[in-house]
DNA sequence: CATCATGTTACTTGTCTTGTTACGATCCGC
DNA sequence: GCGGATCGTAACAAGACAAGTAACATGATG
């Protein structure tokens, strides 16, 4: 396996959204990521089941932004696209009964618990619109015609 | 993919190696790992590349541990398996010229980026010796006749 | 030289995200 | 209502990577 890269591209995709206030379609957002719209329905999902994002069928239809950037959190998206695995690595399940497989898995397990809080924490510290600051102030360095994608 | 368990093997065996002063087969090992003698020799590769074994060919060879327990990381393992991948997630790649996707990669990389530090600076602090201690601990509250795995 | 054990390569398997196709359901405009 | 736009979902293929497996060469011991 790559890297999961859902959260990155929902983080991206619900900013854009908050540029354009009319709604995207599952194409358009593809398009913006770079895949189809299958992935796009899959992954955004949760965002509406959480309330973060409405779709609506039919002519005219697509995905809208509910709520402000303000009011969602990385970690809010990360709990929405389902709490994916975080760690690529991880304890042994070879002998179950041995004690020294389960000290080494206790002290593994306690660096990465930490290391999981700490991360944890951190996305649950910044909110999409610090992010959408960021990329206006880098914008404003930068006069150049296209500044993002496909939008 | 399922979690990359290599770091937990290798110290699981490394910690047996220690008990027992005779050097071990790479089928021994294999048996205690629940696996098969390849993947031992493939993934101890490292750990004798950096010093940590030593491997001996032939009738009466098999592995040996180089240096103490106490002389090793739970980093220095990592690191001798190659450093594989920690995190499962990672930043999108879909629009890289896209400046909304360069600040939610900027966002997330400097998240995880203080993830990783704590885990490795943790991995760092822990020495082998210490993880025997508690194996030790462990065992002596339970009087048990079988304490460890296929040994 | 016969045997044991590592070294190495190649191939297969399992798992998970991603990509793709297909089809059904729903909504709007004419 | 008809037709097209759009989401919802299921089913399946692709790609990546650790893990498992098989085959064979290399080297050491007795």
């Amino acid at each position: 396996m790559r890297n999961d890269s859902r959260l990155s591209r929902m983080l991206h995709v619900l900013i854009h959204m908050d540029k354009h206030q009319h709604s995207a379609t599952s194409e358009m957002i593809a398009k913006m990521l770079n895949t189809n719209p299958v992935v796009v329905r899959r992954t955004m999902a949760g965002l509406r089941e959480q309330g973060y994002v409405r779709s609506e069928k039919g002519h005219g239809g697509g995905w809208t932004l509910v709520r402000p950037l303000s009011d969602i959190t990385l970690l809010d998206v990360y709990r929405a696209i389902g709490e994916p695995h975080l760690f690529a690595i991880g304890p042994a399940d070879d002998q179950p009964e041995c004690l020294v497989e389960q000290a080494v898995n206790v002290a593994l397990g306690d660096a990465m618990k930490e290391a999981r809080a700490l991360l944890l924490q951190r996305l649950g510290g910044v909110t999409l619109d610090k992010i959408a600051a960021d990329f206006e102030a880098k914008l404003a360095t930068r006069p150049a015609t296209s500044y993002s994608c496909a939008s």
